[in-house]
DNA sequence: ACGATCTGCTTCAACGATAAAGCACATTGC
DNA sequence: GCAATGTGCTTTATCGTTGAAGCAGATCGT
């Protein structure tokens, strides 16, 4: 029983002997063209289906100058980006809309240092997919520029306004981060706030950023020491309050710029005896899961990263097809979702 | 601007007229054969740099009859198996892996409703990959083993004791669900034990309730009632505790078959009003980020996902060179992270 | 009744890369 | 001095699929 299925690879030339014409009419007859008689196309199609025929993607990506694959490109080493569950879930995204129509899903991550290109500038070179999804690109990365005018379709996600010939599909970061921060100011009545920022090689990490000043602005409040610069980890959110020293007495709300900042921040004013949200009210953002189940929750931006993942998918696919006539820039309205850490919800 | 760079796609001929050789010496010479000269390689190189050439996938697919990637099934809908943050962890190892081998990673989730083969009956079909990572089987998936006997190599990550010949990585979860029970016999003196078991239409499930089965009969303790069935949801692990009503009272321990579900009865013993650790002990199994996190913090087997993975995908790239000597079965240590949860760690 | 159209295939070329075989010409061995 | 070997390429065939073009024989129109 072992090895002999294996060889046996099913081809177009098979049928065609089997049925007693030419690959060629097979090839006709499976995509359904009537120049083919109605006997010799039900002959063939059981066979192929007998035979268990599944066409070559090789061959078939060779003849018609397209993969029939999409990639996901995600241009940081896999550690970093993976390691937030946000990749899950653009993944899950985008996985789901290429099934959809048939097509394969490229996962496409490290560089590729060995001919010094970046990875998926050889999956746009080497043609092995038709488009791709590009996420988590920092604003200085310069093949973003080179991938989008290579003419290969691509989607980001993401804003990107020094790319204006870009299409991007993405969530108001600026406007979202202001109304968090306006939350614990209107709502809560805090005054002196601190930032812990994201990394600013991302736009995402910049409009937090200045969302949050735009709230402080428009209140009147102090922007003196209102802003460290952390790098998303958990250990940056703890370093930031632990670096503060006492200092973090002239401080009662803390604006992370994702969630897991701003566990690491609670965990560390915890360990401190400072209770949130009595003493400190702490916000996130992301909510892609952490911010749900820690003690105190999270009040966070959620940020459906999924919606975001099968919207650029879907405008990825229309773009394939020649329709190219949609929105270049499109951005999905996103919500608080007020948990304990401001003080909003139960405890 | 608009339409200009696209159709230029650089191909061995666009060197070969640019260098005055034919096609083919550029690609020996591209391939370091010695038969073509010192000097015509060179210059072969330098303008293949300059064109930016990178060969056309597809057409090397064809002609290697081998695809250059190695796929990552999933067997189950994305929702369900993505939801959880293993498959971010082995997407993970397997990447990196095949990043180092300069392969590219295909993923493939849904079943192929529209020709009544699942997916990866298609990749395996038309050779889209030259191996596959399997993870997240059913026990009863006939579709499995027609992977494994197709010939395509095939590694898969868990236990799969009904099939014989696969090629396979995991864990001993009877042998730790056992450790992890008695650590709460032993150590904690809890006698009367819930167990909120996984899906038992997957090994995993099956083991870990039989481990914790062993325990309980190594200590001579009751069976009675001791297992209630889970589907490794958080939701499953709040009701497998509300469903119990007042009986919750019996019990002073509880394994659950995965983190989540730990999480889950956590909360729920919680708005209860009862104590983890103080009145009962509760303990997880995966250690895949969640029983970190939370309040209290969960005592857990940390399962080595990526490392899984990992180990899968250089296996895999063994089989696929024409090593077929190695291991058939692997399986790797896991240990117990003692945390609050059971009343190991620090409140 | 005889060119025009239809029907049902076959033939052919191509997609791009590559390995085997071939073919000049130069060099070497004895 | 002439076969044997080496050097540096070119020619050719192939991977599997596909669409255009070709080519018989049947059917139709007037």
């Amino acid at each position: 029983m072992a090895v002999r299925a294996k060889s046996t690879r099913v081809t177009l030339r098979d049928i065609a002997d089997r049925v007693g014409v030419t690959p060629s009419a097979v090839s006709q007859a499976l995509a359904g063209n009537t120049r083919i008689g109605e006997d010799t196309r039900r002959v063939v199609r059981d066979a192929a289906k007998e035979l268990g025929y599944v066409p070559s993607s090789a061959a078939r990506a060779l003849r018609n100058q397209h993969a029939g694959t999409i990639a996901l490109i995600v241009p940081t080493t896999a550690t970093h980006v993976f390691g937030h569950s946000y990749f899950m879930l653009v993944l899950e995204g985008a996985s789901s809309v290429a099934n959809q129509h048939d097509v394969q899903l490229l996962i496409s991550t490290n560089p590729d240092n060995d001919h010094g290109l970046a990875a998926y500038e050889r999956v746009m070179r080497s043609h092995s997919a038709d488009g791709a999804i590009l996420t988590s690109a920092a604003i200085d990365d310069p093949t973003v520029e080179r991938l989008i005018d290579s003419g290969l379709p691509v989607v980001m996600i993401g804003n990107f306004p020094h790319l204006p010939t870009a299409i991007t599909v993405g969530i108001d970061d600026r406007a979202a981060s202001r109304s968090i921060t306006e939350h614990l100011i209107t709502t809560h009545g805090r005054t002196r706030l601190l930032h812990i920022s994201g990394t600013l090689d991302h736009q995402t990490g910049v409009d937090r950023r200045d969302g949050f000043l735009d709230a402080l602005r428009a209140h009147g409040l102090d922007e003196e020491g209102a802003i460290v610069e952390g790098d998303l980890s958990e250990s940056s959110g703890t370093t930031a309050i632990s670096a503060l020293g006492r200092r973090i007495g002239d401080y009662d709300g803390i604006v992370a710029a994702n969630d897991d900042m701003a566990h690491g921040a609670i965990t560390e004013l915890k360990s401190q005896g400072l209770n949130v949200p009595t003493h400190l009210s702490v916000v996130g953002f992301d909510d892609f899961g952490l911010a749900r189940v820690t003690t105190p929750s999270i009040t966070t931006v959620h940020v459906p990263a999924q919606r975001l993942a099968s919207i650029a998918s879907e405008r990825l696919f229309e773009i394939m097809a020649g329709n190219d006539t949609g929105w270049h820039r499109h951005t999905i309205d996103v919500h608080l979702v007020l948990r304990q850490s401001c003080g909003c919800g139960p405890l």
